[in-house]
DNA sequence: ACAACATACAACCGAATGGTTGTATGTTGG
DNA sequence: CCAACATACAACCATTCGGTTGTATGTTGT
């Protein structure tokens, strides 16, 4: 089954990652906190669009932020990335499933078809 | 070292897993090939809408179609969707390595700071 | 041969995306 | 205290997205 929400989520982590300045934030983040204005001076874009790609990620899960004085940190989430990896894993198993499948078909009874 | 066309290809296959429908159409044709109208018949939206879903899981790797008759039979490529696992993979590991970096950090010199 | 089916694709539309600039609001060091 | 910094957010803009309908082109069964 898939819910409603667990679509929604799936939507949103998909979507986040979708965006390669998004995927390069990430990976910095995830090796260590950085500020949002350190963040911003890696891009050549405007400090605003780096901050709302950090709100995007933030929004899917991906990091989260806390404040440091008057900085605000993001830190990456991995266990959301592990969320990501294991519905790619669930999609691994329907094909293995289906392989599984034809296998049986093959051993039971190689003249049928379906 | 992300190259751009390992960028290109990263995009469009986050792009295309970013939309449940489309989810939807990998999951049943890693399961078994499905003709593209069969497939527009699962969903309520118009038979175009599903197969513009198809070709963009198909720019992105994520299925093969072959044709058979007058149908295009639509099969879920499994690699590609291990090669998006394998980009997560990545990016736990640049996560494992600031941990490991950590706790190499406390272990030679408690006081230290970066 | 030809009617019915399967697919492809163009044109269009409203909403979302990814960027910009400008402004407001906190926080802090000296 | 206050100037400088860090962040947030609104408004705007061009482009892309996800959907529609309509039309063209293949393929096949009878």
């Amino acid at each position: 089954m898939v819910t409603e929400e667990s679509a929604d989520r799936a939507d949103a982590l998909f979507h986040a990652l979708a965006d390669r300045t998004r995927r390069d934030i990430l990976r910095r983040v995830l090796a260590r906190a950085h500020s949002v204005s350190a963040l911003a001076a890696k891009y050549d874009m405007s400090f605003a669009a780096v901050q709302k790609h950090v709100a995007v990620l933030e929004k899917a899960g991906l990091l989260t932020k806390r404040r440091d004085g008057r900085e605000q940190l993001a830190s990456g989430d991995v266990q959301a990335v592990q969320s990501v990896a294991s519905m790619l894993t669930e999609l691994e198993q329907v094909w293995r499933g289906h392989i599984a499948r034809i296998d049986a078909l093959i051993a039971s009874d190689p003249e049928q078809e379906n």
